[in-house]
DNA sequence: TGGCAACATGTTATACCATAACATTTTCGC
DNA sequence: GCGAAAATGTTATGGTATAACATGTTGCCA
């Protein structure tokens, strides 16, 4: 995380770049984020602010740096966990709306990864012969990361 | 749902197999999803059974008996949702530990599907190479129904 | 440059989802 | 019937999320 300054920059040339505005506080929050570098609750994340940073920032603010942050694709919510979690390729500059998530029941880490076009295009038409429209292409997928496994 | 009392006796047999019980209230928070034909939060199927049955279940005891129906595979959670419904397959004698789900952003209409299992299979690969273990496959997709596109 | 409009943040209250801890009732085998 | 185990009731509380309205900030342009 050497670059975290060099990940906020980009962060902020690209909101810039849609007339979006990387405020302060947007910046502490993703910062938080990346900073921790594992999936928080929106409460959780008050308290790091708080105690890392010494700011403080009430849940609602961070309800609403959330919505905006997920709008500009550099954070991920995780439904089935209510958290959130920095994106992955927040430097890289291809768009990538597909997620995929691994989510470590055991420790609650949680991994990014990026399944095969071909793969999800097989999900996607199981999904069109029941008679509905892939609506977001994020998978959550409840595992046991590897460091749980053999401990 | 002409079958109501024959989904509910075969479920009874079911729980009976392996020792357990499905008592007046289970059967009850059980008929009441059934009824319902959707998915429903601990809290509405508290006002369900009490509007539709009229019978008061506090919600303690609903999310007890929503952990033992989980358990006994007659009913799935939403985790992405925070809702429970119905197994798809409640009448079936086979096993089916995996389950899939298409939730519908718009009118929270939910179908559960079966995924073939190559393709589960080309997914479990992509996530053990990514040094985690597929714990539960159930996966639940954001989705629009075609009800929902074309108005 | 001053004032307005749009955006961002603060504040308070409240709704919803879920579980802990302990009391009481019901069921079943003996 | 009686005791143990299972099921349900009761009360309290914690975590997640949003509504509604107030205030502050920014940027534009007349």
């Amino acid at each position: 995380m050497a670059e975290l300054q060099q990940i906020i920059d980009h962060a902020e040339q690209s909101c810039k770049a849609h007339g979006a505005r990387l405020t302060t506080k947007r910046k502490q929050v993703l910062s938080a984020l990346l900073l921790a570098g594992r999936a928080l609750s929106a409460y959780e994340l008050v308290d790091y602010c708080k105690q890392e940073l010494g700011e403080t920032i009430p849940a609602m603010s961070v309800y609403r740096i959330l919505d905006f942050l997920q709008g500009e694709g550099l954070v991920h919510r995780l439904n089935s966990a209510n958290k959130y979690i920095a994106c992955a390729h927040i430097s890289c500059d291809h768009d990538h709306a597909a997620a995929q998530f691994l989510i470590c029941t055991g420790c609650e880490r949680v991994e990014e990864i990026t399944i095969p076009k071909s793969t999800m295009n097989t999900l996607k038409n199981h999904i069109e012969e029941s008679g509905f429209q892939l609506q977001k292409p994020q998978l959550e997928i409840d595992c046991i990361c590897n460091r749980c496994t053999t401990p």
